[in-house]
DNA sequence: AGACTGAGTTCGAAATCCGAACTCAGTAGT
DNA sequence: ACTACTGAGTTCGGATTTCGAACTCAGTCT
């Protein structure tokens, strides 16, 4: 066996809760600072019904949650919480991704490093061996220790 | 305007590719060493008719390539591209998120530093500046380089 | 011959998605 | 008091996607 990434059936957990066509928008709708029903409608084009559902379910597993902001007429509206926003590292190498390989024309802004304006990486991050590294690196082990 | 992700319109275009409930799935089997038609359908349980269809336009779109692998009945099998490669950073964020926030049980596996064997973290790294930083200094800009 | 392999197709039933129109509480204007 | 409007949803019927199970087709094995 080599030394290749392999995610283990954890990706399944990520995806049956966002694994459909619609929550990774739903959160990059979030994370631009869209809360309300009719925005998310508006800004992603959603069938209102599968809007409701979405929205539900993203609730139901932490990743948004539903606040009142108005009492006179009721009236609630969706924000990303903790765990939503966490999701955000795979929304930047999704990005990435398009940006290098996908063959579509769009693509018209790039991601960069804020304070400097460069062109960013992803890699990862060792604490204890204070380095970064890619992929090749990665390796998959059990709770308890071994491979 | 705060300094948070605004992730482009860049992710539709991969979510075109791979948006779907089995793209990303058949990517982390490909990684996995799966290359058959069969061993895909019975690692993932995908129903054939929709494999046949998701491995034509994953080959259409460059992750995946027909490969002949035998003559005497002509058969092939699927073997990842470097693009395909390249999709795994948002494959293990995917993994990352899970470990982290996903209620459910599984997750009997963890992801590693494969030299060390410490856990890993997942940064941005600049070039130019020499560091690693979290999604937070992460910017978007267009082309001709305005925010 | 007969059974088996591997990569698909074909089928009808079931689940999802869609757009458009409707609801319902409250507000604003005349 | 009448009308129009807002925002967050529901309710429809029709179109699209997905499903599992069974079938095809070339070649091989016994």
């Amino acid at each position: 066996m080599n030394q290749q990434v392999q995610p283990g059936a954890a990706i399944e957990d990520t995806l049956r809760v966002v694994g459909d066509r619609w929550s990774i928008l739903l959160v990059r709708a979030g994370l631009r600072g869209i809360r309300r029903f009719d925005d998310f409608c508006d800004d992603l084009g959603i069938a209102r019904p599968v809007l409701t559902e979405r929205l539900r379910r993203l609730v139901k597993f932490g990743i948004f949650e539903r606040v009142k902001y108005q009492d006179k007429p009721v009236r609630y509206e969706y924000r990303l919480t903790e765990a939503g926003l966490a999701l955000s590292p795979a929304l930047v190498a999704l990005v990435r991704w398009s940006e290098e390989y996908s063959q579509e024309v769009s693509s018209e802004t790039t991601l960069v490093h804020a304070p400097c304006g460069t062109e960013l990486e992803q890699a990862f991050w060792c604490r204890s061996c204070q380095t970064t590294f890619g992929p090749h690196a990665v390796k998959g082990v059990g709770v308890n220790g071994e491979s």
